[in-house]
DNA sequence: ACCCTGTTTTGAAATCTGTCAACCTAGAGA
DNA sequence: TCTCTAGGTTGACAGATTTCAAAACAGGGT
């Protein structure tokens, strides 16, 4: 497996499931997710992610010209998506492939779910 | 009405509701949705939020005391929130209540939809 | 009018982030 | 082996973020 993301934010160990409006979070459980949703508070990294996400993998080749940016400043941001367990990479001969990984946009939208969250005014 | 949120992001300006991996973002949607991830992306932050977001409102004097941080930090972090437009707040009598604005929650969710997202492998 | 409590604003320090230039590494091909 | 290209890593710097103490502000009560 070589030198494979190695995320930070290791998933199993973030609660699965459970919307934010669920029920208070405690500071550990925060302290495991802010980092996926920081890895997506910056606009380069939300688009490249987009970019990511929308096909099945896509090549460094093809995300760098996208941007306005230097290839190590790309380079930094995917690591940070890896990092945050967002994003797997693959090297395949000269080019290096991203992908995203399911299991953690599913968490996250998981999470945002507004479910029983008895949002202000709604008995009105 | 007075001084209220004044959100800076905009939530009628942003792509209401295409998820991240429909197809590439491009960069003014990018710039207008990441402050609100960005906006998550602190612990102590997420934690305001699923406290807030958790009861239909909640006063300032029962978010504070749920952290190590002084008045004027948790002062800061709501703020941000609300900058985000995440959050909405209001003032009765000597108290301030928040509660969140579920338009901007449920929008997030949306974005994170993996949907028709084109996992890897898809095309096999 | 004065004071008391709850909350936000201001100002300042320490730390973190985004970015680039320069350099290094991995694999392909001659 | 040597060289070429795609990407990642390092080092440095400007600007942003987190945090607190001190001060300001808003209402309520006396």
């Amino acid at each position: 497996m070589s030198k494979q993301a190695l995320p930070v934010v290791d998933l199993n160990a973030v609660a699965c499931c459970s919307p934010i409006a669920a029920s208070p979070m405690d500071a550990d459980q925060a302290a495991a997710i802010a980092p996926m949703f920081k890895a997506l508070g910056d606009p380069v990294r939300l688009r490249l992610m987009s970019m990511i996400a929308s096909v099945p993998e896509i090549c460094v080749c093809d995300l760098t010209p996208a941007f306005d940016l230097s290839g190590p400043t790309i380079s930094h941001h995917l690591k940070l998506l890896r990092e945050a367990g967002l994003v797997d990479f693959e090297r395949r001969g000269t080019w290096v492939w991203y992908r995203v990984r399911p299991e953690a946009f599913r968490q996250l939208g998981a999470l945002l779910e507004i479910s029983a969250a008895p949002a202000a005014g709604g008995t009105a």
